[in-house]
DNA sequence: CTGAAAGCGCTTACAG
DNA sequence: CTGAAAGCGCTTACAG
């Protein structure tokens, strides 16, 4: 491998002044500056970072943990957070974060690459329990005296942690998407959603239940369907039950895309038509909701955007060396296809 | 930030003892091992990747260039990449790779990095001509006396490489869809694709027409149709046209599932009927084609699978010193609701 | 504007 | 089984 030194020899200065060129070129007089460039090219010399970084305490790296990289939901927010992060001149290492098992072992292995700041996203651990317990653990190792790890919590669940977070706002998507089947004149309204306790879902269940409850509209436990497993099959399964009370919904607000898809899915093979005879409204925005027959409506995360803010929190609080206000950043209605006016009220507008 | 020589201290040791502890450990006396376990628990010692990297020449990362992060196809597959590649200890620092420019100052920069090797997805830069630019940079550098870096290609186009390559079979491929529609006793079929030179397209574009000549059948030109860009909404623009012609195909292979869920999108507009008056294949399995309504058959890649085998790859190259044979993955005909038999052929097999 | 010395935190190779 | 010395390839801090 070419070195510093080998380049300095052939350009005829000392090793420090091709560091220069390399760092601060505009320490170094235009002349041997011009010498040094030619020699750098010449051997195709290219420096190295570890030594680099083990200089100058920094890598130049930023971990980045996703709790599940094959979620479709995180594809473009790590493709914002690559972008952003390139900016800054950071290289971004990706790890997996799925269990409590697996976060652990991959936050050592980035300590121990001692990246410049670590990004995290929710996480879906079997139990709640042992999400608190790892937030937890981030906060001892962020409020370490003798060595501190900038960290950002990207919608950490739980929400209550003393770490830089940022996030969407499960409530206020849960309104929107809400208000927006309401001003369509829905009155009994389904709910699916998971059956657990991170505030995803419980954020947007209450905000499900407050809208119905401001509008003066009946809280039915026959509207609720909450299931197992955030997977397509299952919440087609759930949709059935739903779509087979007595009085059938006329809408229906999944808490993400992924179990829109599963209620339109059902609605197809009960022949119910969408959105004449059935609303159907999600949350997030991933392609699958987009590219649907038809296509539905959702309460869109920037998820690109959300990368590059989680990045640019993260390098500001590096350079700060002190924690920021957490970040809020608003979601966006997506009216398609999926969505109208309730049949009646509808006409009735009309005339 | 504590190093191996504050353990040490702490231990009473030579700092080389605790280098040992960490990295052979049975070459130390159990009694010394646990004195030096101790000191290390109880500072918090966390060892310094980039001064161990600097020592061993060897930075324990690999580098992964996606030609575009945000495409879902590449989800598993990264996946599948981050899995193997921490079976072998190792981080994956991840790079979009989406035009030369990117992608050439991303391979400088994990070079600078010194990663132990790079895998590298398929280009879809705007000119062929500049992927083969690109492929012969990589070639020139792979195969430098001084410094080689292994690298592995994942379905490089063009194909022609002496660089190692894991690959999926793009004729093969187009003639399992084929066969499939073939069987089910189609012979009006249409084949929308991209308007590219790439082997994904041409490859897959060859076995449509050698299939169709095997049979007997005619190679009709309105039944083809090449758009120009890789999206659903282009697709669904020429899949009209296709859908309009005289005598309309009964079937429909398309190049790969984006496309797919582009002639289905166009059947429900036209009110055709899938799969009962037009039935539809893709190639790649991605979720959206997993998920439209109906599902849509697909040639699947196993792209977890081709993830893990191109770390495997990469890691047999590295330690071999030396290149291996190319890698070719078979993909896997997945029927699902969007093919049925050709009304009429179909009723005379059961009589 | 340029340089000689020391050091970043590890490991390799050689002793004992 | 354990250790002292040298070195990996950079940069920092101090001179001149």
């Amino acid at each position: 491998m070419v070195t510093l030194k080998d380049v300095a020899k052939l350009a005829g200065v000392a090793p420090i002044t091709v560091s220069r060129v390399i760092n601060e070129p505009h320490t170094v007089k235009e002349q041997t500056r011009s010498k040094v460039q030619q020699a750098i090219e010449q051997l195709g010399y290219s420096p190295n970072q570890l030594a680099r970084g083990l200089a100058t305490n920094q890598s130049n790296m930023i971990g980045v943990v996703v709790s599940n990289i094959a979620n479709p939901y995180y594809a473009d927010y790590i493709l914002g957070i690559e972008t952003k992060a390139k900016q800054f001149g950071k290289s971004v290492v990706i790890c997996n974060g799925l269990d409590y098992v697996g976060a652990k072992s991959n936050l050592e292995l980035l300590l121990m690459q001692r990246v410049d700041g670590i990004i995290f996203t929710s996480f879906e651990f079997d139990s709640i329990r042992m999400q608190e317990r790892f937030i937890g653990e981030l906060e001892q190792l962020h409020f370490r005296k003798n060595h501190t790890v900038p960290v950002v919590l990207f919608n950490p669940s739980p929400a209550h942690t003393s770490l830089p977070v940022i996030q969407t706002d499960n409530y206020l998507d849960g309104l929107i998407a809400m208000r927006h089947l309401l001003e369509l004149g829905h009155a009994r309204i389904g709910h699916l959603s998971l059956n657990r306790d991170a505030s995803v879902w419980m954020d947007r269940f209450r905000a499900y239940k407050d809208s119905l409850l401001a509008r003066g509209l009946p809280f039915r436990s026959e509207y609720i369907r909450l299931i197992e497993k955030e997977r397509v099959k299952e919440a087609e399964q759930g949709a059935y039950q739903l779509l087979q009370v007595e009085e059938r919904p006329t809408a229906i607000f999944a808490a993400n895309d992924i179990l829109a898809v599963g209620v339109l899915q059902a609605a197809h093979r009960l022949g119910i038509r969408v959105p004449d005879e059935l609303s159907i409204i999600g949350v997030d925005g991933i392609e699958l909701a987009q590219y649907s027959y038809p296509s539905l409506a959702s309460v869109v995360h920037p998820r690109y955007s959300l990368g590059e803010q989680s990045v640019e929190l993260l390098v500001q609080i590096m350079s700060a060396k002190k924690d920021l206000p957490s970040l809020i950043v608003k979601s966006q209605l997506h009216v398609r296809e999926s969505t109208s006016a309730l049949r009646g009220r509808g006409e009735e507008e009309k005339s």
